[in-house]
DNA sequence: TGAGCTCGTGAACATCCTGTGACCCCGGAG
DNA sequence: CTCCGGGGTCACAGGATGTTCACGAGCTCA
């Protein structure tokens, strides 16, 4: 989702720079403006998408400063923006790593074009590479298997279901209402009456209780909608379980399990 | 191997093309010059790493072609080299899809260092390290040969087979999309409804079973792709497993056997 | 406490997805 | 020209998944 990228830009020139800013401002990106040579270390802590510089500022250093930056951070993409310039300099830019090359006069138009489309090509191979595993109580959803596990056991999800998890847990404390999470999953606006949510609601508390039985991760917040947060349950005594469930599940018996131990909950307070 | 690119240069002014083209042999690329707009399908077939193309043999239909090609080819590096234009001109041809914009004259040395700085960034995915020999369970994949192993026996697969074996494997443990396979293996978008990587995933399932029966490598998830991993089939003990389980497996039922195993897994060791 | 809405539940139903085998096309070799 | 292997398409069938429905329990408010 969310084209919004994170850019910085390194340049002095003022008149530029408010230009600039203002475009960026617009487009709902997160910007910020360097005003010298920045170390490597810095930058790669920036989390940027890319970055637009004016090998100007950096004087001699230019070159090296440009060879480290993009030799340490090639996801990064770097934009030069700089005064008149040889062929000569600016093969060798490219050749160093910089992924595009603007001589200003420009505009700014432009610049954001090309940073644009720096990133987009970016994009296509790291898409994937960003996916880090989130965890809540026992389960851990990892983006890049699609999938919801508690220990190394995977929860068996579904494309929605995951979707459906992926969603709350990236919102956990949150309350999402049951329209923002019907058109963030599906696409378009809840049509009154429909109960889609619900269900997958349902789906997924099922599979969650039953891999991971000890928590409670989706709350209800009647006549608005769901929040996930993972909260463990009251120890239970013991004493109460009949030794004879653990043994073997048949297919149906979850269910009759499960409720004994909402009933057990209930009863012990702990909602 | 490989910074050997393969690119085809769109243009009618010969004084460029020619220039151009004695570069392009020294850097033993291999190009060829089209002389007019071209099919994307014909684009497609030629598997390009790159294309640099002036807007102006394309006459009015340029952007309509540049946005098409771009589409259908997500993969491909686009450089617009073409002569005078407007920042808007620039903005436009940036945002439909092309990856640079020369403007003419130019040099071509900047030309050639602008295209391999778009190719660097397609590159990033596809830079696995060639010609190192991966291994997963029991078979062995050695890009050198364009082949696969198990033990010293080819498996004999195609070339096809083997691009989708290299990519699985280079994902080893993640999730691939049905479009990103298409897109990596095919070099262009997957139409809806397009089976190809199915049937090529069943036949390179029908080889590696073949030939590493004991193992399973390529798991389906529903909706969404395919994983590789390697896992071996505990082979059961028959003497256990008779008198339990009373179904009576059809000579092709592996399907089921793998499921049951699962769940005796499951059952007898996790929790 | 009761009406009215909301939510959980189970199941039926419709849809979509995938595995599979058969078939067609094409370029290269004989 | 014909044969052949590889690549790609098609239609079918079984299964997994998504969607809808009806019913009952739960929550809120008067």
């Amino acid at each position: 989702m969310s084209d919004s990228l994170r850019i910085a830009v390194l340049d002095r020139d003022s008149g530029f720079l408010q230009v600039l800013s203002k475009r960026l401002e617009r487009l709902d990106w997160e910007h910020r403006v360097l005003a010298s040579a920045v170390p490597t270390d810095a930058v790669v802590s920036m989390r940027l998408s890319a970055l637009v510089v004016d090998l100007a500022v950096l004087g001699p250093q230019a070159w090296i400063w440009l060879e480290r930056l993009c030799a340490a951070l090639p996801e990064l993409g770097v934009v030069v923006c700089t005064g008149p310039s040889t062929v000569a300099q600016r093969v060798r830019g490219l050749r160093l790593g910089a992924d595009d090359w603007i001589t200003k006069p420009c505009h700014p138009e432009e610049v954001i074009a090309r940073v644009q489309s720096v990133v987009r090509g970016r994009r296509r191979s790291a898409s994937r590479a960003e996916s880090t595993p989130t965890s809540a109580g026992e389960v851990v959803i990892r983006p890049d298997r699609y999938q919801a596990f508690v220990g190394e056991r995977s929860i068996d999800l579904t494309r929605r279901e995951f979707e459906l998890i992926e969603l709350l847990s990236a919102a956990e404390g949150r309350v999402l209402e049951r329209e923002e999470i019907y058109s963030r999953l599906w696409g378009y606006t809840m049509v009154r009456g429909d109960r889609s949510v619900d269900v997958f609601v349902r789906k997924l508390r099922q599979k969650l209780e039953k891999a991971s039985p000890a928590w409670r991760y989706i709350h209800t917040h009647f006549g608005i909608g769901y929040r996930f947060a993972a909260e463990s349950l009251e120890v239970v005594d013991p004493s109460d379980v009949p030794s004879s469930i653990p043994v073997e599940w048949e297919p149906g018996d979850e269910r009759e399990l499960a409720r004994a131990q909402e009933q057990q909950q209930l009863a012990s307070g702990a909602l």
